[in-house]
DNA sequence: ATAATTAACGCAATCGATTGTGTATCTTTT
DNA sequence: AAAAGATACACAATCGATTGCGTTAATTAT
């Protein structure tokens, strides 16, 4: 029954004070052509009536939604989360709703969702490809329209995008090496899928640090997976019902490196004395695990700041100069996982 | 010095096929009254010169939005995460987008937001609320404006809104329940503040537990914390300082569990033997402690699931019949951490 | 063949705020 | 005191799509 309520516009306002809407319309937005009295006056009146802008009205006028699109994988990962967090923290105090969406790590859901976030005139998009995303068309669109993308650590380097990534290279040169270090010959990789650059990054890091340090590169040491938690198991199993198998595991991520310790446990193995094991991101796991896991330290939070304040920047250089990469340092943090020898402070050239 | 190209507009679009602008809109919206061909045309040539439907527009005249906003915690919480991932999933079925912003947990933070969100015209709002957040007038705006409002997990009673909740009484009942038939007689709990009623209803299961099986309530071991590893360690600690240690710890989450775990093992405590923990959530953490944690498990993501579809059925309910609650069902998944006996099928009835 | 339908489309108002241009009124300058 | 400059505000167009109502042309009924 009860009747819908209007909203009060600025029309209302000025019916009431008698004055005209550009009036209240300036005088909400401070303008310098009204009256010290009359803004006070419409401001005083808005507030006693309930006013609230209407931003779509305003948008359509100004061309502007105040939105950054967002496009990840799962948003219920860690890092992925950690990195939302970051998108949010600077989006807001800029002024800017975050909108979310996932992929499942599904490329026609990407496309779909690039899609959505287009036609939902989203100034911005932040995006970590899905995994088998090979082809970038769906955000030709944006580039068309000179909306900014910003790419963050599942990247292209087709696109001529902003990116923020870390150097996934040297920090799986800098984890591989460390165990070289720790006296390890016969180091396994537990890989991702080649066609994404981090996972290739980081394979090529380690392959790097072997050719470096002379050591025979196996290719069946190497083993590749989707990284789950399964495959970590399974891989482990695999490499210890070989002949000769591995004294180290540098996997690519955080679940595998804690399952395979998990089936080395259930092995028999002792770990790090007769595996080694470093994983890769810092997950909350790797703290956990028992014993710790060597990881590479991750900066979510600050790659998804660094990202939203990319698509800020964006859109004040109209001029488009060049698209820009963001590189971020990473650490390796050193836990029992991967402990054979005690540290030396050195770089360590005793290792040979 | 790129002439700032427009965007094709149904004007546009009715000028080159010569007809009017109704009659393209119409045609693009497969409006009954207009004919077979000239729909064709339109949706042909509306691709050719890509044209995109102004959302804003069109939102300004049927006032709407399609945005659900989202205010959390913080999004980096595995429990939160996997939340708005459900939220997400079925939002966007539906052709909403989220909009995520996060409280930090301050009752300051979360007036702003809500307020944002209300500015930006949101049509539903899904909130858990921030750990200190007493009040709840900043959602009376919502409420004034018929606006759908569902709190999730952390909730308050005092609002008459819809809620999706577990039952948190039970599931801490049946925690510390299947404490007391491991034989345990002195259990600790941490708790959480108990102005949240997530927290002061777990603590009330636990008390229920022990008053229905005739354990003495020892306020020595409820200890109340932000449930932070920190806390849990002291907790831990201080615990083994009095004089009457407990002989089990049921903490009202898993970071808290888990570093109990973890100091009990470098105080020489064994675990379950001398010590059996149960943590909740079931964070992916509990199953990698060694020893595994027992602990609740929460659906995540059915809950936010859950969440988005009570906002799109109040919407579609004008009505607004009743506000309902959604009791979900949780588990309690029993690992190594407190198995001090085999488990019985039964009721465990000789656990007296 | 004429009236009565039906099909297909156009007119113009509307959603609410913004903004370039204009116009009084008032103050200052000389 | 007349000219020049400020000050404070209003007009009306605009952003792009939607929609109630009306109109013309084509089809069917009688």
């Amino acid at each position: 029954m009860k009747k819908k309520k209007k909203e009060v516009t600025i029309y209302d306002i000025a019916e009431a004070l008698n004055v005209s809407a550009t009036t209240v319309s300036r005088a909400l937005n401070d303008h310098f052509s009204i009256g010290k009295k009359t803004t006070q006056a419409v401001k005083k009146l808005a507030r006693e009536m309930g006013y609230r802008p209407n931003i779509i009205a305003s948008g359509l006028r100004k061309n502007e939604t105040n939105a950054i699109g967002v496009i990840v994988s799962w948003i219920n990962r860690p890092f992925i989360s950690s990195l939302i967090s970051g998108i949010e923290a600077v989006a807001d105090q800029a002024g800017y709703n975050v909108i979310i969406s996932q992929s499942n790590d599904s490329f026609e859901k990407e496309v779909t969702k690039a899609q959505t976030l287009y036609a939902s005139r989203v100034e911005g998009l932040i995006v970590s490809l899905a995994m088998d995303t090979k082809s970038y068309d769906h955000f030709y669109p944006y580039q068309q329209n000179n909306i900014p993308i910003v790419f963050v650590d599942r990247v292209s380097f087709e696109m001529e995008t902003d990116k923020v990534i870390i150097n996934n290279f040297d920090a799986a040169f800098t984890a591989t090496e460390h165990l070289i270090e720790m006296g390890c010959k016969r180091i396994a990789h537990f890989a991702g899928a080649q066609h994404r650059n981090i996972y290739k990054e980081r394979q090529d890091g380690y392959l790097h640090a072997l050719r470096k340090y002379n050591l025979p590169v196996d290719e069946q040491l190497i083993l590749h997976s989707n990284l789950s938690m399964e495959e970590g198991w399974k891989g482990t199993k695999h490499l210890f019902s070989l002949s000769n198998p591995p004294d180290a595991i540098f996997s690519a991520n955080d679940s595998a490196a804690v399952s395979a310790i998990q089936c080395a446990k259930e092995l028999g193995i002792r770990i790090p004395e007769a595996l080694a094991v470093v994983g890769f991101n810092n997950d909350r796991i790797s703290s956990i695990i028992e014993p710790p896991l060597t990881t590479i330290n991750h900066p979510a939070i600050d790659m998804g700041k660094i990202a939203a304040q990319q698509v800020l920047k964006q859109k004040k250089n109209r001029e488009m100069v060049q698209s820009e990469t963001v590189l971020l340092k990473t650490d390796l943090i050193i836990r029992a996982s991967s402990m054979r020898k005690p540290l030396v402070k050195s770089n360590a050239s005793d290792s040979f």
